[in-house]
DNA sequence: ACGGTATACATCATATCACGAAGTATCAAT
DNA sequence: ATTGATACTTCGTGATATGATGTATACCGT
């Protein structure tokens, strides 16, 4: 839960567009819905959200709900196509754990 | 060995530290070894270097070596505590990848 | 009626950081 | 003599996570 900024850094985009990979979402419900896996606030996911969209991997539709605005994100084959890609990314991390925790071969360790 | 640059970030800390973990090593040497499971430039390495330093994660030792300058590199407690937390990390990094990756519910793929 | 909490989105300033570019210098091999 | 490997340094830039702050409505308890 309180993981490393850095390491955040490279899941936060998949994470928002696997939020809404089997029916669209928007902002405050993402928030919620990924809590249980990583912590980000507001200001962060609207900025990912907006980056995303530049690129390609969502589209926005606005609702009026309650009297309230909400917008509501689509994800496209784009974005499934990203996370595709971390899936292969991921086989690459795997590789980089083993190297770091590999066994301590020091000589006080005989 | 594309990896997409947000996802290094969190890795290459850890991955520097690692380097060194066996025997105390230099710039040269670390990338070199790394190779096989990151591709950092010397620009990035030096200022990693720099930043553990300043963490208290190694300690430097100036040598001279064939009339050539070279700095090795000592990982401290804090380093191999540093290391440690990313395996903690690791697990939580697990969970979300089996978030990402979670077998697809839309309607169509009924 | 009032206050707090939840819902919902937007913007700005800041700090961190990876990386290319360019530089300095030595040594081995062709 | 030239090229490539070894080895470290500094600068500028772009990407980006985040706190702070702001706007606005709905709901619930007292």
């Amino acid at each position: 839960m309180m993981m490393d900024v850095q390491l955040k850094r490279g899941l936060l985009d998949v994470c928002v567009l696997a939020a809404m990979k089997n029916e669209d979402s928007y902002g405050y419900k993402i928030i919620n819905d990924l809590k249980p896996y990583i912590a980000l606030s507001e200001s962060t996911l609207y900025t990912i959200l907006k980056r995303l969209e530049t690129a390609d991997m969502l589209t926005v539709r606005t609702c009026e709900h309650d009297g309230r605005l909400r917008k509501y994100y689509h994800i496209t084959a784009a974005g499934r196509k990203r996370m595709e890609e971390f899936k292969t990314e991921w086989k690459e991390m795997i590789l980089i754990y083993q190297f770091v925790t590999k066994e301590d071969e020091r000589e006080e360790s005989r």
